[in-house]
DNA sequence: TTTAGGG
DNA sequence: CCCTAAA
């Protein structure tokens, strides 16, 4: 308070104040703001005022006597209290010094406070804009978060907490601001003309400016401008609630005077003004009706004249805001808020916090005009928590005002605690705004989702191709992070169907892919090769299945789950295929990559980059059942890269882990099952031997041997030979007889 | 579901 | 490659 009378002596005008006051705030700043009300007398000197003071000011006229003058009062002193509890961590003492009394005497002198005091508002206000201006180019950072207030533990107490440790969270508390800026000083200002407004007199005069007399906001240090608000807050919501918040109310105060000092309690003071609105007499009510809007009524209801009046105010400092550079201010505001990301806003949930205070008053409170849009509201928000205040004393318009908004911050970053009422609310809101916002920002944003449409894109693409492999596979060992198409986005969308399996599927589908992707020619000619072999042997066992339609269709099924999930559509990074000669580089690459590390997949195996050929490669022939069904039969050779990567894949995972392997570096792969892979490496593993006696049966060697490379062969005996192959059981029959591999176990 | 095996 | 049994 003494500061504050100090303070209020620099800054006079607010004009004037803001300019001494800047620097001091910014000192105070870092405390955690307070507001402080000066007194300001006709001659202009400024003295800091006591609670009472301004309590008296914002009733009636300063000092005059007070008495209590609204029934009311021992409700609203209820109230206040509680608000005033909140405040009281600066000025404690203050609420235990309001009391509500309102001098009914002196309405016309109150009236010229008012009008005074709303001058200096506007004053404020503009400054303050101009302020934000500067502040909104600096700032980006926002952050920091000061806080503000930590008086009382309400919302302000938070604000005060906030320096201490919360604030961290919310943000780093800059530099920036509390040197330069002001921000959270805007805030405070904010809470000052709000209090005000609240305060009877303050909504009218607007427009004319006098020197102000009366008791004027002082700005309060708090850190927790805006900047610490941002900071705090990121969540858009908040944003916008910021913004709004930013202002009109937050007008920052700026720095004026006040800052430096003391805090004053403006809440209370606040509290007091708004009190007195609400326990204003209907006489005084009257009065303060006529002052408004410049003529007398009738009306003896309470409610209806505090709304009345209330929205008169409103709609001056609309139109004070207004004509004050707040559009620009705004316009910033919502840059900034467009910005979203800034994830530093903090500030948000103090500011939104008020919104949402304000919002839910008016929600709750018929009081205000319900009328206003929420927007006009957030628009006006200054007047409206004034007149907020106004009307409704208990709910502690000014806990709205200025806890909502200190306390926002400070709760929202830092502690929850602040206000239990309106913190509650405004926390509550707040924090989940600025919470969920971000949560949702951050989250749904989050990259996952970015990189699921890129997959949904890519998946698109896919469809024709069997992309089959391309290391990334990803996803399902989460091998790798970034590449993370996980099939899953394939799965959700439809893409799956649309994609279908990859040519390479073995599916029914399989046909209508490969129709499309192989050329007429080979077509047919793999029918008929498939026809030729297999039809005969299997067509008995075919038969044998009276299903064999309905095993089709299973397969398909099969295989388009399988698509759905493997298929990556993908990658487009995918390596598609290059092809044979690429395969043989990159079965090289594989091999000297992939060394035999661990089994993590995600390590291991690149996820093929299969042969282009792959589709194209397979052979699909249509075989006919006894049944009369049909049966597929696909005959797709593997690749020298597919079969690299097999190898590894076993290196890696051992053998046995079909499964794994086919995730990490088949998942791309649509055609190659987990089967598959286990029957390629017995062949494999046959092979290899063969190699070992060659000449034991004689030349013939299955050619496929042939063209499978001798290292490679060797190095699948190896693999064979290898104890882990198979987990748990080694020992088994690793040195059997012919195939040095493991087997199996079991 | 996955794996091992037989065909 | 397919298909099935076992687990």
């Amino acid at each position: 308070m003494l500061d504050a009378t100090e303070d209020g002596n620099d800054e006079r005008p607010a004009s004037s104040r803001k300019e001494g006051s800047p620097e001091a705030i910014n000192t105070d700043v870092g405390n955690r703001m307070v507001y402080k009300l000066v007194k300001v007398r006709d001659d202009g000197s400024v003295l800091a005022a006591t609670e009472d003071d301004v309590f008296q000011c914002l009733v009636g006229g300063s000092d005059n006597g007070l008495s209590s003058y609204d029934p009311e009062g021992s409700d609203a002193v209820g109230d206040d209290d509680d608000e005033g509890s909140d405040y009281v961590a600066s000025d404690g003492d203050d609420l235990s010094g309001r009391t509500n009394i309102i001098p009914i005497q002196d309405l016309a002198v109150e009236r010229q406070r008012l009008k005074a005091q709303i001058e200096v508002l506007d004053c404020i206000l503009m400054r303050v804009d101009l302020e934000e201006r500067r502040r909104l180019s600096a700032e980006k950072e926002a952050a920091e978060k000061v806080c503000c207030r930590e008086g009382n533990p309400s919302t302000y107490v938070n604000a005060g907490d906030v320096g201490s440790g919360e604030y961290k969270r919310q943000r780093r508390p800059n530099p920036k601001y509390f040197d330069a800026v002001y921000d959270a000083g805007d805030d405070f200002l904010m809470g000052p003309p709000l209090s005000s407004s609240s305060g009877e007199p303050m909504p009218r005069p607007l427009s004319s400016r006098k020197p102000p007399r009366n008791t004027v906001v002082v700005s309060p240090r708090v850190t927790s401008g805006w900047g610490s608000h941002r900071s705090s807050s990121r969540a858009a919501g908040s944003h916008r609630a910021r913004a709004v918040v930013t202002q009109k109310p937050f007008i920052r105060t700026i720095n004026k005077a006040a800052s430096t000092c003391p805090v004053l309690s403006i809440v209370s003071k606040d509290d007091h003004n708004i009190m007195s609105l609400d326990n204003l007499s209907i006489r005084e009510l009257h009065e303060a009706f006529c002052s408004t809007y410049g003529r007398e009524t009738s009306v003896k209801d309470k409610h209806w004249l505090k709304r009345q009046i209330s929205a008169g105010w409103v709609r001056q400092q609309d139109v004070v805001i207004r004509s004050s550079s707040h559009q620009q201010v705004q316009n910033k505001l919502k840059a900034r808020l467009d910005r979203v990301t800034q994830a530093e806003q903090p500030l948000p949930t103090t500011v939104p916090s008020n919104v949402g205070n304000i919002e839910r008053e008016v929600a709750n409170e018929s009081h205000l005009q319900k009328e206003n849009d929420v927007e006009h509201f957030r628009d006006t928000f200054r007047n409206r928590l004034g007149s907020r205040c106004f009307q409704r004393r208990v709910t502690t318009p000014a806990i709205l005002s200025r806890g909502g908004s200190f306390g926002i911050l400070a709760a929202g970053s830092l502690n929850g605690s602040s206000d239990p009422r309106g913190q509650t609310a405004i926390y509550g809101e707040v924090v989940n705004n600025g919470e969920v916002v971000e949560g949702k920002r951050q989250r749904k944003p989050n990259r996952r989702y970015i990189e699921d449409e890129a997959g949904y894109v890519a998946s698109g693409f896919v469809p024709v191709h069997d992309t089959r492999s391309f290391y990334g596979e990803t996803e399902g060992a989460g091998l790798n992070s970034t590449k993370n198409y996980s099939w899953r986005t394939v799965e959700t969308d439809g893409s799956s169907d649309i994609i279908g399996r990859h040519g390479n599927v073995r599916g029914s589908n399989l046909q209508n892919v490969s129709s499309k992707k192989f050329s007429p020619i080979q077509r047919p000619k793999l029918i008929s090769s498939g026809m030729k072999r297999k039809v005969g042997g299997r067509a008995a066992k075919l038969v044998k299945m009276a299903h064999t339609t309905a095993r089709a269709a299973r397969h398909d099924a099969e295989a388009a789950l399988r698509k759905a999930k493997f298929q990556l559509p993908t990658t487009p990074d995918i390596i598609t295929d290059d092809i044979p000669d690429v395969n043989v580089e990159a079965g090289d690459r594989a091999s000297t990559v992939m060394p035999i590390v661990e089994c993590d997949p995600a390590a291991v195996v690149q996820p093929l980059v299969l042969d282009s050929r792959g589709e194209s490669d397979q052979l699909i022939v249509t075989v006919p059942t006894a049944n009369g069904g049909t049966r597929r039969k696909h005959h797709r050779p593997w690749t020298l890269r597919e079969v690299m990567t097999l190898v590894e894949g076993v290196a890696r995972c051992g053998g046995g882990k079909w499964a794994d392997i086919k995730k990490l570096a088949f998942s791309t792969v649509g055609y190659r099952t987990a089967v598959d892979l286990k029957d390629k490496w017995r062949n494999l593993l046959r092979a290899s031997r063969a190699q070992l006696h060659p000449t034991k049966q004689g030349e013939r060697k299955k050619q496929f041997t042939a063209a499978i490379p001798a290292p490679i062969l060797s190095r699948v005996r190896e693999l064979a030979s290898l104890p882990n192959q198979t987990p748990s059981s080694t020992v088994s029959m690793s040195s059997t007889s012919r195939s040095g591999r493991i087997v199996h176990r079991r």
